[in-house]
DNA sequence: CGGCATACG
DNA sequence: CGTAT
DNA sequence: GCCG
């Protein structure tokens, strides 16, 4: 996936034995071992390897009768070979090697024989295999497990509470979330948010996952990301995620997009052009201005991190740094003008205890007044020496004087206590515009993605950050002054801003 | 097989 | 193309 | 990549 070769699998015959794969894992396996160059053959004598998910030799030997001398590998060994862009030695998914001595095997086949007259349709639970085993009990028995009645089964986040962090699948959720990003820095952004969905719904599900048949009965959870399920509770975790986690291009990659000015189209133009650190970055022949500036701040915004976890993060924040930068703020933006009323949103407010930014909602009861407020403001704080750069503006100013939309700006702020250079979000609304700059600068991403579609889809509504309007045209305002007067016109549960965490 | 959130610089 | 939730 |  990160690498170009294509057709690893060149020439290369193989015998499938279909018995236990799911359908879909079978049509996925045909499809991409005919993509990469690869062919099935139905016949073993004739096959260059074997593939299975079977574990019992006995079973194995069903299908393939006296063929001996082939390499039989197990499945994953496919999905690697996938995933590593390349076809890598089966020596690890050898099943059973072509050295073995038949002799091992018949030792085995009684006991298991047996058993699988019980496996052949059947709900009982399989014998593990060793490749299949990890230090934790992962227990995928096949069970048909009914969905947990107190999980709401939408395609609609938004219906339904999301915590911030999982109570149950939580490495599950941590291992799509991988997989998630990188499909984002590879510009596959539909199949980043169908990863969204998926952990979304894993997010809200009130116990742990055990069965894949559970895990198909739920809406945003289809074939692939099913399989990648199912494969992590065979083995507790997704070589995938495993190989992108090990993988340069993707670090680079999402290195590149971490910088302000940059994103996934450019960090990918920029790593083909052979670019692989910051310094190379800042070489870039036409860099814009957006770009000059999130280099030069570069090491402000972002900070590098031990090398076991992705070698950079971002430089975050603390809710106690938040909280000082937000009390700053508060005050001088009182002094300004006592009738102003802040509300920190994003992230702190849905109760990240890492925060990236500080997005500060600034209203004022009189419409008059909010016009010249950022500038005001904007201007206070750069004289009190702590604003030092301007990274993003948006006017709102029309002809007519009506603000139509909302009135933002992106600042570097300095925070005193660590002199390092934070950012800040000062998002402007008037009142009437109050509570849906609220809902839709709280999020999260998803939240308000999950939102604006609901309204559209079931309320013939279109949401966004400056208002709530009918799907008409010309589209017509629909006054409120509440987050939950918004939540009841759309019909939408409330939920409690640490819960809109999808 | 089209749609996937919405807005602004 | 980029920014934000 | 998943759904309607």
């Amino acid at each position: 996936m990160f690498s170009e070769n294509l057709h690893f699998f060149e020439k290369l015959s193989i015998f499938l034995i279909e018995t236990k794969i799911p359908h879909e894992k079978i049509k996925f396996l045909k499809n991409t071992i005919s993509l990469k160059g690869g062919f099935i053959v139905t016949n073993p004598s004739t096959a260059d390897v074997i593939l299975t998910i079977l574990k019992s030799p006995a079973r194995i030997s069903r299908y393939i009768g006296s063929e001996t001398r082939k390499p039989i590998v197990s499945i994953e060994w496919v999905d690697k070979c996938v995933s590593k862009g390349a076809r890598i030695e089966f020596v690890d998914y050898l099943i059973r090697g072509i050295e073995e001595d038949a002799m091992d095997w018949t030792t085995v086949e009684e006991e298991e024989e047996d058993q699988d007259l019980f496996d052949e349709d059947s709900n009982s639970s399989s014998s593990r295999s060793p490749i299949y085993t990890s230090e934790n009990e992962h227990s995928d028995d096949g069970r048909d497990v009914d969905l947990d009645p107190r999980f709401l089964n939408t395609s609609y986040e938004c219906l339904r509470p999301t915590p911030l962090k999982p109570k149950f699948n939580a490495k599950l959720v941590e291992l799509l979330e991988v997989i998630e990003r990188a499909r984002e820095v590879n510009d596959q952004w539909r199949n980043a948010l169908s990863y969204r969905r998926a952990i979304a719904v894993l997010k809200s599900y009130p116990r742990d996952i055990i069965s894949h048949k559970e895990i198909k009965k739920i809406r945003g959870i289809g074939s692939k990301i099913g399989y990648q399920i199912e494969s992590y509770l065979r083995t507790g975790t997704i070589t995938e995620a495993e190989h992108i986690l090990q993988d340069k291009r993707f670090h680079t990659l999402e290195l590149f997009a971490s910088i302000f000015g940059v994103g996934f189209k450019t960090a990918l133009s920029w790593y083909r052009k052979g670019y692989r650190t910051i310094e190379d970055c800042k070489n870039h022949p036409n860099l814009t201005k957006a770009q000059q500036l999130g280099l030069q701040l570069f090491d402000d915004l972002r900070e590098k991190t031990l090398p076991q976890n992705s070698p950079f993060s971002k430089r975050r924040m603390s809710r106690e740094d938040v909280e000082e930068i937000y009390n700053i703020i508060k005050e001088n933006v009182k002094k300004l003008d006592p009738g102003c009323v802040l509300q920190p949103v994003g992230g702190y407010r849905r109760g990240k205890e890492l925060n990236g930014d500080l997005d500060l909602i600034i209203s004022h009861p009189d419409e008059e007044r909010v016009p010249s407020l950022l500038n005001d403001v904007i201007t206070t704080l750069t004289e009190g020496g702590y604003i030092k750069n301007l990274l993003y503006r948006a006017r709102s100013e029309s002809r007519t004087g009506i603000i139509d939309h909302l009135e933002k700006c992106f600042v570097a702020f300095l925070q005193p206590s660590t002199q390092i250079k934070r950012q800040v979000d000062f998002i402007i609304a008037t009142q009437s515009q109050f509570a849906s700059a609220l809902v839709g600068w709280t999020g999260s991403r998803q939240y308000e993605r999950s939102l604006r579609r609901y309204a559209k889809r079931e309320k013939k509504m279109v949401f966004a950050s400056h208002g709530l309007f009918t799907n008409t045209k010309p589209r017509i305002l629909i006054p409120t002054s509440t987050e939950r007067e918004i939540f009841d016109i759309l019909g939408v549960p409330w939920l409690e801003p640490e819960m809109r965490n999808c």
